[in-house]
DNA sequence: GAGTTTGAAACT
DNA sequence: CAGTTTCAAACTC
């Protein structure tokens, strides 16, 4: 994992330690500082190296090696211990090494040490790798000083590529894997890392600590607005001048909604990019005062697909926790800082609320060793559908599951929303996103930020935070549902949607071990759960290697086969104008499905199940898709119809579906996977996901083989697949944490090529001109879509 | 909760 | 690539 390269790129720190700040820091926490030691950064120049790899070769596992690694070093014991220890870490960081984790780390232990009032546990400490995920690009195209110590700390915001932020001359840079932010509302992060870009220039002053930290805070905390707002309050109470000082950075941020933000590309001149999963400190329970969780990033080994990115996506949720666990759990366990979170119950979230505190929830997340310790303390609720969710965690799991993630993350964003409103923050993962989303990322795990391109960044902001709502009014909604709703039945479909965002999935597998993607939650990349009546499960931390074995055949069998089912076309830019019109649905089954008794009105139909239209490459019978028929004679008013048919708890639960299918899609877009649509999302979810996915959310993809083949699709002919095939772009963008980096990583490789379909000749859905999205709703989106697909830069993604 | 239906996933 | 089998979710009762 570590090379050579990487202690180059660390940059000297001798600097901070001399810097006030330091000292500042040092005087405060108890725990001393200890020098800095090569810490297997996160930012592994070996990471960037692996990148170029990537591009360069097709395989996945290249790309899945590199990512392994590099939140192999997040997680990195020695880093681990280090950051606990002493406080200073981040201070003494290398340069690109530091991790925006140690910082919040450092930041929130000095909250703990001076504010007694405000507890900051580890867990809400931890990064969450969906919400706040930092890529950082080292570019040569982006202004990005290598870091030499002497260089202003000022962040360069390269046009495509994302903004680096340089401290000491180091440049940190906090970017999320493309697919992760693209999941969870990457949009929304751009904006905010263009808005930090000239933060930081206005300080133009050296790099400090302080700002370098108070930013990196500013970045890892806040996903959406509210969370910074949600952050600040608690901020504010701590009377620690380094909360002081991240107030005050983040008051700025949020006068320039920087608050948003969610992740930072930052583009290394090799070309490669790495990511860095980061728990927001979720400032949940505002009530309270207290920060309670953070959820943690989920991680996936290199191998896990977008869509255990976007259900990696982890969210907050009113300090409640489901919890998603990501296949990279064992990785992250290390961190332990965070607690991962297989998945998020919605219906947790709300009992914990209650305080009635259901264990039958999601819960119970399995976690890693490492984690269940932690896991004890805070427990996420994980929307990751997906993967879409997943906002994703992912909800953009978005993913996650990628799938899955992808889902979910609107969930959470809506999830959010509702908090924000009612006064409660809750976090959900920017699946993504996911989302997953985180999302699953969620859902969410989760959108891809990872395309530098100034387009991606303008338009990502804007689907960032549409998906953002989304899933917040989605997490609003599941929350209501369980305060409202106690009929046994509700709360069943409520959880059954939470589920399906990819974060909570529950498998009843009998025969298949939960290693084949009958499995719900293999499928969705995530661990499974006490939730599960699954017997014989070999889908258990226990067996990671089983488990991550099983899916490396899969995905080489087909590289898409953890890739979110669901990608959004709206998104595409073309398709606003042309194909809205045509499609009914936004967004679009990856492969397509093949009902013949269904006439897809039934969950049956993956189509529908997604929330989302068939389309040319759905070989179903006698389609009925209320979301959109496959001739597109169903289109905005399908959708509508359904919902009003829908009982309450039942239109919810379709919205949820379309948010979540939104939000995979979101994810999905930049798997680019699915080139088609292609998670996440992730990665649907990292990328949520987990994008994320976002990744469910789908999540973050980590899927090799798929995200690579419908990566490398989009990174060859990025510019013109963009044109040709705008809604692939945009799912790639967009995809899910999870799958967004795998697939980019994968797909990096140029020889790739485009891949186009899924290697299994199954359709990958390649976008239709009919897929146009349904115009009333998605419009906005389909906007922010569209820039993305100009960013399919090189850079982050791959 | 048991049984049936359905279609994806897996297999040949 | 097509056909068949296996599987588990979705659905029904």
């Amino acid at each position: 994992m570590d090379t050579p390269e990487r202690n180059q790129i660390g940059a000297p720190i001798s600097k901070f330690e001399d810097s006030p700040v330091f000292n500042y820091i040092n005087s405060l926490s108890p725990i001393k500082p200890v020098q800095s030691i090569h810490i297997t950064h996160t930012f592994n120049p070996l990471n960037f190296a692996s990148l170029p790899s990537v591009f360069t070769s097709p395989h996945v596992n290249s790309h899945k090696d590199s990512r392994f690694l590099k939140r192999y070093n997040c997680l990195d014991p020695s880093k681990s211990e280090f950051s606990s220890e002493n406080g200073n870490k981040v201070c003494t960081n290398e340069g690109i090494d530091t991790d925006v984790a140690q910082l919040y780390d450092n930041s929130a232990e000095l909250q703990e040490n001076f504010d007694s009032g405000v507890s900051i546990g580890e867990s809400s400490v931890e990064p969450s790798t969906e919400h706040s995920k930092f890529a950082i690009e080292l570019p040569g195209i982006l202004k990005y000083d290598c870091g030499s110590p002497e260089c202003d700390p000022t962040l360069h915001c390269g046009n495509e590529a994302g903004c680096v932020l340089k401290l000491s001359g180091k440049s940190v840079s906090l970017i999320q894997y493309g697919q992760e932010v693209t999941l969870n509302g990457s949009p929304e992060g751009e904006v905010h890392l263009s808005e930090m870009c000239r933060v930081d220039q206005k300080k133009g002053v050296e790099c400090d600590w302080e700002s370098l930290i108070s930013d990196a805070t500013d970045i890892l905390i806040f996903n959406s607005p509210n969370e910074s707002e949600a952050f600040k309050g608690l901020i504010q109470k701590s009377m620690d001048p380094m909360t002081r000082c991240c107030t005050s950075v983040v008051s700025q941020l949020s006068r320039n909604d920087i608050d948003n933000m969610q992740t930072m590309q930052i583009v290394d001149p090799v070309g490669s990019s790495e990511q860095h999963e980061i728990n927001d400190p979720s400032a949940e329970h505002e009530e309270s005062g207290e920060l309670q969780e953070i959820d943690q990033t989920q991680d996936y080994p290199a191998d896990t697909n977008l869509n255990s990115m976007s259900s990696s996506m982890s969210e907050k949720m009113d300090g409640e926790v489901g919890t998603c666990i990501p296949y990279a759990s064992k990785s992250l366990s290390n961190l332990h800082r965070g607690v991962r979170r297989r998945c998020l119950d919605f219906n947790a979230a709300g009992a914990r609320r209650k305080n009635l505190g259901d264990g039958s929830n999601c819960s119970s997340s399995i976690l890693s060793p490492l984690d269940e310790k932690i896991a004890s303390h805070d427990k996420q609720l994980v929307p990751i559908k997906p993967s879409g969710d997943s906002s994703r965690c992912m909800l953009p799991g978005i993913g996650l599951h990628l799938n899955a993630l992808a889902t979910t993350s609107k969930d959470h964003k809506n999830v959010k929303l509702e908090n924000l409103s009612s006064g409660r923050q809750l976090y959900l993962p920017s699946s993504t996103a996911s989302f997953p989303s985180p999302t699953d990322s969620q859902e969410p795990l989760n959108k891809s930020l990872t395309s530098a391109s100034s387009e991606r960044d303008a338009d990502l902001p804007e689907s960032g935070v549409s998906h953002v709502e989304d899933a917040s009014q989605a997490a609003l909604y599941l929350i209501s549902d369980d305060f409202s709703q106690n009929s046994p039945k509700k709360k069943r479909r409520r959880l059954e949607h939470a589920g399906e965002s990819e974060s909570c999935k529950r498998c009843n597998c009998k025969k298949s071990k939960c290693l084949k993607l009958y499995c719900e939650c293999f499928a969705a990349g995530v661990y499974c759960i006490e939730p599960c009546s699954c017997l014989e499960c070999f889908n258990k931390p226990i067996h990671e290697d089983t488990v991550l074995a099983t899916r490396k055949q899969i995905e080489s069998r087909n590289p898409l086969a953890f890739a979110p089912k669901v990608i959004r076309n709206s998104d595409s830019v073309a398709e606003i104008g042309e194909e809205s019109s045509k499609t009914p649905a936004s967004a679009r089954h990856k492969r397509g499905c093949n009902c013949k008794k269904s006439n897809c009105l039934k969950k049956y139909c993956e189509c529908y199940q997604g929330g989302v239209g068939c389309s040319i490459g759905c070989r179903c019978e006698g389609c009925k898709n209320a979301f959109g028929r496959k001739d597109g004679s169903t289109p905005i008013g399908a959708e509508v119809e359904q919902e009003e048919e829908t009982e309450a708890c039942e239109n919810s639960a379709v919205d949820k579906a379309l948010q979540k299918s939104e939000i995979q899609n979101n994810e999905e877009q930049n798997p680019a996977s699915a080139l088609p649509r292609t998670p996440l999302r992730l990665s649907r979810p990292l990328v949520p996901l987990p994008f994320s996915s976002h990744g469910k959310l789908q999540r973050p993809f980590l899927t090799v083989g798929s995200s690579s083949g419908l990566f490398t699709s989009q990174k060859l002919g990025k510019p013109n697949i963009l044109r040709s095939l705008p809604k692939f772009e945009k799912h790639f963008q967009t995809t899910p944490e999870d799958e967004m980096p795998e697939i980019l990583r994968s797909n990096c490789s140029p020889n790739t090529g485009i891949k186009s379909a899924s290697p299994n000749s199954k359709r990958v859905s390649p976008p239709h001109s009919n897929f146009g999205s349904s115009p009333s709703r998605r419009s906005g989106r389909k906007l922010i879509l569209q820039s993305i697909p100009s960013f399919p830069s090189l850079t982050p993604q791959h």
